[in-house]
DNA sequence: CGGCTGGTTGAGGCATCTCAAACGCAGTGG
DNA sequence: CCACTGCGTTTGAGATGCCTCAACCAGCCG
């Protein structure tokens, strides 16, 4: 039997509060839809005009960049509290295509609303700005590993990215369920899916990480801390 | 003598005339303090405390990311009409460090009062949201270059990049000066120096791009289409 | 002049990609 | 129940693009 880290219920945490009085204040401030969403169901598309942004009430998301080439790639995953939508407020138009990975609740607020609510209620202005600038913060962050972290620190920083998440939310972390191919992580990680594979393989012989019964795509993890300990090892090997 | 595009004076441009708008409106409804920098000064760094964005008014800026481990990038690139700060809106407090690369103009304006005539003015919190927007476009499409090109590509597709910038506030695209080393250029893009340098002599080589007299730190860039083209191929070849 | 910084270029090594084979599991239809 | 197929995964072997290390060059400044 692998280590429990714990199996107490979601503890309250900072961040978890943030988001529930987040929803709470939309949930009362301003007109919204709530649509429920399976994985696969697109919640916008590129191109499609901008009318309402989303968040996430619940579930897993992705969104996908294309170029006008064909390239495309897999550019953020978003969880309970984010928002979806931003990068279509500049030109009036989505971006990106925004896809749920799994059974979920999107609230839809329309932008002229939410901008409306936001002239009288000063929290929610500074609220959805937050979170605007958090996800600025995070694309850094991945550019950041996309551009030192070898390709095994990668995948690492990425397991433990998702498993911050969704501590920071409150769920349990010792086991995580990646609803993404080897393809699609690296997509995202710009990497190989052979690549991506083999680096699992290599955390899973080093214990940072294992592998539950049958099938390879439940992951875990019994020690956040190791996987950041496995990319800094990383780092002081290469040097 | 190396063929010119053109060498009339700036023609507007729709998106100077954005800018152009939005200094404007600071100007007259924010109070702001302006700061007039030089190459390698600080606008802010990463922890500061924020109390001010700034909005560039002339000159090229870089934002540095760095992580707690020691590992830092060049995140972004920044013109005029760009903001520098949002990523510290999230925590108040910056996330980067904001570097000027050449002698410049911020005005900088504090975010409260901003935010306080955003209540009253529409078009400036519209403004304002576009401008973060934009941003976070930016970064994804950044992300995709990342993943997707080979290094080649990166290089002509950053070139692309910054000339399009120019292009789009009225300035000369034919003939731009990098200020930055190819190491810079290389961190920015995900590689090392010598794979940059042997990148721009390719593409030299490739009459893509030319240099100018003596140094090789100014691009004479004939055809801003001949850059995508250049990737295109890159991409067609590999496939 | 001599030292320094930044750039170019070559040779060899290594990390990642490519190509290929085989496996496990789920779903389907006999 | 058992082929049989299809998709996602794992693993190996070889190819290659980028990195590392090193030499050399050009401009700049004291």
């Amino acid at each position: 039997m692998p280590p429990k880290t714990t199996q107490n219920p979601p503890p309250r945490t900072r961040v978890g509060e943030r988001i529930d009085r987040m929803l709470a204040l939309l949930e009362q401030q301003v007109p919204m839809t709530r649509r429920v969403v399976h994985a696969g169901d697109t919640v916008y598309q590129a191109s499609d005009p901008l009318t309402c942004l989303y968040i996430i009430h619940s579930g897993l998301f992705k969104t996908v960049n294309l170029s006008p080439d064909g390239r495309e790639q897999v550019a953020g995953l978003h969880f309970k509290g984010d928002w979806l939508g931003f990068d279509g407020i500049a030109e009036n138009q989505f971006a990106c295509d925004a896809i749920a990975m799994d059974t979920g609740e999107v609230w839809a607020v329309r932008y002229d609303a939410l901008l409306a609510a936001c002239t009288t209620i000063p929290q929610l202005l500074a609220g959805f700005h937050m979170a605007m600038s958090r996800q600025i913060g995070r694309d850094r962050d991945t550019m950041l590993a996309l551009c030192t972290l070898p390709a095994d620190a990668r995948v690492a920083d990425f397991l433990r990215y998702w498993a911050d998440s969704m501590e920071q939310r409150g769920l349990r972390t010792d086991q995580i369920t990646l609803r993404m191919t080897r393809a699609e992580i690296g997509n995202y990680l710009g990497m190989k899916l052979e690549t991506v594979s083999r680096a699992l393989s290599r955390l899973e012989r080093d214990q940072v990480i294992g592998f539950t019964e049958k099938g390879r795509r439940d992951v875990h993890i019994p020690n956040v801390r190791a996987l950041s300990d496995f990319v800094q090892r990383s780092l002081a090997h290469a040097a």
